[in-house]
DNA sequence: TATGAATGAGCCTTCATTCAT
DNA sequence: AATGAATGAAGGCTCATTCAT
């Protein structure tokens, strides 16, 4: 007679937070239909008012639901980071952050979410650059600044994080190019996982050489660009 | 070479095509309303479809109209690699890449249109692949292997490539982004140009890095991973 | 007379025709929303249809629940005209109407419901004329034909009393606007006492002189009108 | 070939703003439905978006449309005061306001929706007020003024005024009740005649017993009330 | 060639009501 | 007796497109 489990947190909230998120994901906050959204959570169009009060309030559930085992996951991570070489903790990094993005399962929503709202920023932009953004970019900025060395300005650590990021980002939003450019890359765990390999090993060389570069500029700036003839 | 019949070719027209451009380059295909594009060109609201037929041929329009010069200018600058080291054209080709897609003016239409059309594509995605994408890849393909020489698998250089255009694009693409995480970015001439020296240090060092790992890996693939303990 | 059998009337019930009341006094009919109403009555959503049917059901029994005590007090007030003036009984007439209209208290609920009927009727439109506007209209024109004695006709003495409820009820209807036109009224008991006096003295000198001009115009019909130059 | 007539002013606008002022007028704004409307007006759902941006532009719309001979028509009566005693002042006043709010033809739209804005008001409320409710105000106030001579304070003379507009504007606020209670009053033209008598005596009588009362109170304060047993 | 008006599908939202428990 | 979720009709508004001139 007593309701056994309270886990009764409306299944069609549950399943309205899925739909969405997997169609805010494939086609941002605007592209993504309301209608579409109830249809494939096999919910009244009236539901989303209800359960979130508007699209937004939608959107900002599903950014609420994922972000909670997102920062979980992150948190999880921040401390095994023990005794393992700046590369090897370059290489996790790289490798985490490219499995979350790219993987076609509807796991790790959140980075994809994250992604989009770099390139199509809504009312929840800030939001996101503060509980993620700015922690993975941290993150991000000890791990090359380790590599770098003292000899390398703030800029450039910036400019070299931008880079890493930069290369990464470009499989998620530019799928279809990839998709032309390079047909044999498809997304699969091999593929990320040698995507993987190639963004760190680039990179390594990229924050290496802007380290050499930066040196010699400050030391004897007659030698001028990087780039002679 | 030059249109013969254009002798009346509509002023009307012109003035669409250079406000769309504008509104497409912003804010993209969907999000840009005729009504602003119409109010911006000073013309009448049945205009597009009357000059173009529909919003999709106004952009069909666009593209034709601005891709005319921008395969000029490819053509122009693809003769002149003379002499140089293959670094110096890398820079040349990172720097006027970024030139066009940064510049805050409405020249370089048609590089601020390949690259909306990376990340959210329109009908007009093969076209552009075909006449702008994939020339310009090649372009990159080819300096890229003549730096690393024959050491690197096709794969690899692709991987590079890639790697190159997505720290590029990164920076149009997520403009927010890099407004919140590097404030000093003002994306004014001087700091594209810096940004370019960095880039092509930083890929120039990750090239030579995937060269010199690829080169470990044929030899003796015991070794494994690039980074490990 | 009293109800038997409400020994375990809902307590809900109860709270939801009080929240109810006070929404439709201030809002109207339509403009009350049901989820106002339960949330100021602590109560579900589906409470309203529960024990009333409907929002028109809630609303009916509103009407019926405020009747009874305003049918209470109605009749307690109808003895005791004894031996006072007409006058007097007009000013208690015009005290107690106004009190009950201008009121700002939660008091007095059926007074300003029948008010709203009045500028606004729903389907209880026919029981609140039966029930309440008719007697109510009956006492007056019983105080207005002792005051004008014989010689006014039916006509005006229905007049009289239609200008004697129009002065009154102007102040509940039109509440923003007398709030700009006369500043200084602002609806305390102090207020509406000064007012009653004023609609009180007014009404007098209508209806005295509505006998005359009427007596004029019955004995020497060739004068005409009131008012010429 | 060229066009004749600039009374090409839309055809469809006007039948919009027609419609729209008959259905604010009968429904209120909220109750009138922009379907319902643009039904009547024979146009399209979308016409009031496209012709006047909303619904609330619409109203606007209605109400610049019709304040325009409103005003005219207010400007035009002004003059002719001349040698008129106050009393046929009073009754052209009273006898032009009933007719205008009474009349049921779709004449005299203005004055019906400043009653409407009074009982319920919308956006538009502040602007009514300045441009119609206070002139006319003004008008009567001198002629009651004038009426009552010196003697009646500010606040006396402001109570007579709201007493006589109250008288008017219950028979447009409160028509069916007036059917019911009065339904030999049918509204016509003749009706309004005679009722625009009574109004004008009954606030003649009014006005010159508040002086009288007044005086009372000024001198001999000992009389207290206006009726005493 | 060019225009302003008109169109209708579709969007997000509101709301009284009903369902399942 | 009571609840929270779910419903669907309807509302105002947007927008690319088409019509009539």
């Amino acid at each position: 007679m007593v309701t056994l489990s309270n886990e009764h947190e409306s299944d069609t909230r549950q399943r309205l937070i899925e739909a969405a998120a997997g169609m805010f994901v494939e086609q941002g906050f605007n592209a993504a239909k309301v209608r579409d959204i109830v249809a494939h959570a096999g919910a009244n169009i009236a539901a989303v008012n209800y359960h979130f009060g508007s699209k937004e309030g939608l959107y900002a559930a599903v950014i609420q639901y994922h972000s909670a085992q997102a920062i979980e996951v992150l948190s999880q991570q921040a401390g095994d980071d023990g005794g393992r070489t700046p590369a090897a903790r370059l290489h996790d990094y790289v490798r985490t952050f490219l499995k979350r993005l790219l993987t076609q399962t509807p796991q790790f929503t959140m980075s994809k979410l994250v992604a989009r709202e770099m390139v199509e920023p809504t009312a929840a932009f800030g939001l996101i650059i503060e509980k993620f953004v700015w922690p993975q970019y941290h993150a991000l900025q000890a791990i090359v600044r380790t590599i770098a060395g003292e000899k390398l300005s703030e800029e450039l650590v910036r400019r070299c994080c931008l880079s890493i990021v930069g290369q990464c980002l470009y499989y998620q939003f530019a799928r279809q190019v990839v998709a032309c450019l390079d047909p044999e890359f498809g997304y699969g765990p091999a593929d990320v996982e040698r995507l993987a390999e190639h963004v760190v090993a680039f990179s390594l060389g990229g924050i290496r050489q802007s380290v050499r570069t930066h040196a010699g500029e400050a030391q004897k700036s007659h030698s001028g660009h990087v780039n002679d003839r």
